[in-house]
RNA sequence: GGCCCCAUCGUCUAGUGGCCUAGGACACCGGCCUCUCACGCCGGUAACAGGGGUUCGAGUCCCCUUGGGGUCACCA
């Protein structure tokens, strides 16, 4: 395939360029390595590779890098494919396991062993974190220092021969000047030969090592372009060394910046917890498109002052050379009792929550409800009118699809929570209600139409006769009916949930008087 | 410590030498709306890290300082 591609382009690549008839494929990687749940930094370098390859046309592999055997695990395995598939970050090849590739990964260092660009070293780690300790004790650069570099083959067929293990490393060439790259985001990435170390490739127990691995499957996936974290960009120097010493060509790189925490340091699951979780945003009722327009902001923006985009708007807007280049803060305070999670986060996710076609939110919605078992089979039946006139009614103020089973839940259940706030604000400072509230019950259920006019002029009738302002008797009813403090328009409350019910809930407005 | 990267409101950011009296968003504060609270709308507070250059002119280019980050594993 690949062969055919390029001897079209060979044959007759200045024209079709030109004309634009055929584009390079593209092809990009997320490479996760199991060791723990989906961050919200990796879920975003999977979502910059996945809109780079969408918008150009091109291919997203997933490849997990399982090759440290005693970190990796299959719940993690797991908690990334699902975080992805909950984002809907979708991949076109994979997911592949590096660890089904280890012949690729020998052969590899076999040939560069062979063809002098690596050598075995004997040093044992115990040497090395020695010399590193005292060089750096006296300030001094901590690299490789080259011992094993110009052994002898009777030095290491004779050192192989009395049984003492070895590593291979890669041997960087001596050359003077400096090698370097061109970033997509960073520009012209350069660094001297000399301050290259040579690096391990195998370890002692033939095990090859990340360095190389992740060459040897980038060159064998083909991959045309790596967008990653900024904390790779030694890496990519090193890596460089590898596809010339492989003679392969070199991806395009664009090193993304990182999202650090309001201290500035770099977000991780282990000092951070679920809050950097992709998990805990999807169990806190985040909506998934709102979440990857939130975490595509941290780093990126379209050029002009838009921030809401849909997935073919941004898909349409994305470009590497827009991506910033300094570090972001995910604005995230522990212990604040107002945002759960960056402001910013929330306030993405609300828009969606209210904006969006309720014929979309409705689904996620009933999936809280089924969660929290107060679904019912007939609102996706003959009740899904109401059930999106109920969605369309009470969204507005509510944050996350959570909200929906928490302070929705007296729309849906009758088994709500009156909230003391609201109980004595606006029912126990009242004691006449305990008795005009099921007066008003008796009212609307004697009424001959049960509107939301109606209704109002009820209340405002029984309010006046009794010399109250209407405010009293409608925040009283909102408390009794909905057990909460703010809502949506009293009367509207009272159509979603229906004559009986509020009947119901008015009459038993004594008992909350005990 | 060496090497590398970065630096605009509290946070995310626009800005690619004159359009900058530095714009937008979130957050915050005020107002309107109102049966409450939101939503919505209107308005406000708030930033070019510091110092040198270059230039008629610098947030924008260069240098230095400072600050922050990354990386220096037989982890990925």
């Amino acid at each position: 395939m690949l062969i055919t591609i390029r001897h079209l382009l060979n044959k007759n690549s200045s024209s079709r360029y030109q004309t634009g008839f055929i584009m390079p494929e593209t092809r990009l990687r997320f490479p996760p390595s199991p060791t723990g749940y989906l961050h919200i930094g990796g879920a975003r370098t999977a979502l910059y590779n996945w809109l780079y390859a969408k918008k150009t046309g091109g291919t997203l592999v997933l490849r997990i890098e399982d090759t440290d055997v005693d970190r990796s695990t299959r719940e993690s395995i797991d908690g990334i494919i699902d975080g992805l598939t909950w984002l809907g970050i979708s991949w076109d090849e994979g997911p592949y396991f590096q660890s089904e590739f280890s012949d690729d990964h020998r052969a590899a260092a076999e040939r560069l062993l062979a063809e002098g660009h690596a050598y075995r070293c004997f040093c044992t780690k115990e040497e090395l974190d020695n010399k590193r300790e005292i060089a750096l004790a006296e300030k001094k650069q901590f690299g490789y220092d080259g011992t094993c570099r110009n052994l002898t083959a009777e030095e290491i067929s004779s050192k192989t021969a009395a049984g003492i293990p070895s590593v291979i490393r890669f041997k960087v060439p001596e050359r003077e000047g400096k090698i370097g790259y061109d970033d997509k985001v960073l520009g012209r990435i350069e660094s001297s030969y000399r301050e290259i170390d040579d690096f391990v490739i195998v370890r002692s127990n033939s095990q090859p090592l990340y360095l190389l691995c992740n060459v040897t499957d980038d060159i064998r996936d083909r991959i045309t372009h790596i967008i990653r974290g900024q904390d790779h960009m030694t890496n990519t120097i090193k890596q460089l060394l590898l596809y010339e010493a492989l003679s392969a060509p070199v991806p395009e790189f664009a090193h993304i910046p990182l999202t650090l925490d309001v201290k500035k340091a770099k977000i991780s699951k282990r000092s951070h917890g679920e809050i950097v979780a992709v998990q805990f945003y999807r169990d806190h009722g985040f909506i998934p498109w709102a979440l990857n327009n939130f975490l595509v902001l941290l780093g990126w923006s379209p050029g002009d002052d838009r921030e809401i985009f849909s997935r073919d708007e941004l898909i349409e807007a994305f470009t590497l050379e827009r991506i910033n280049r300094s570090a972001s803060i995910f604005n995230y305070k522990k212990g604040d009792p107002k945002f759960f999670t960056d402001p910013k986060a929330i306030a993405i996710n609300e828009h969606y929550l209210r904006t969006m076609a309720i014929e979309e939110l409705a689904p996620m919605v009933a999936d809280e409800l089924r969660a929290e078992a107060l679904w019912d089979e007939a609102y996706g039946d003959d009740k899904q009118q109401w059930f999106f006139n109920t969605l369309g009614l009470i969204r507005s103020r509510f944050h996350t699809i959570n909200d929906f089973s928490s302070m929705g839940r007296a729309y849906f259940a009758d088994d709500y929570v009156i909230e003391q706030k609201p109980l004595n604000k606006n029912l126990l400072k009242f004691p006449e209600l305990a008795q005009w509230l099921p007066e008003l019950a008796d009212r609307y259920e004697a009424s001959e139409e049960f509107s939301a006019e109606e209704t109002e002029r009820l209340a405002r009738e029984i309010a006046e006769s009794h010399g109250l302002p209407p405010g009293v008797i409608i925040n009283g009813m909102r408390t009794v009916v909905t057990g909460q403090l703010a809502g949506p328009s009293m009367f509207d409350i009272l159509l979603a949930i229906g004559r009986e019910r509020v009947v119901q809930r008015l009459r038993k407005t004594p008992e909350l008087y005990s």
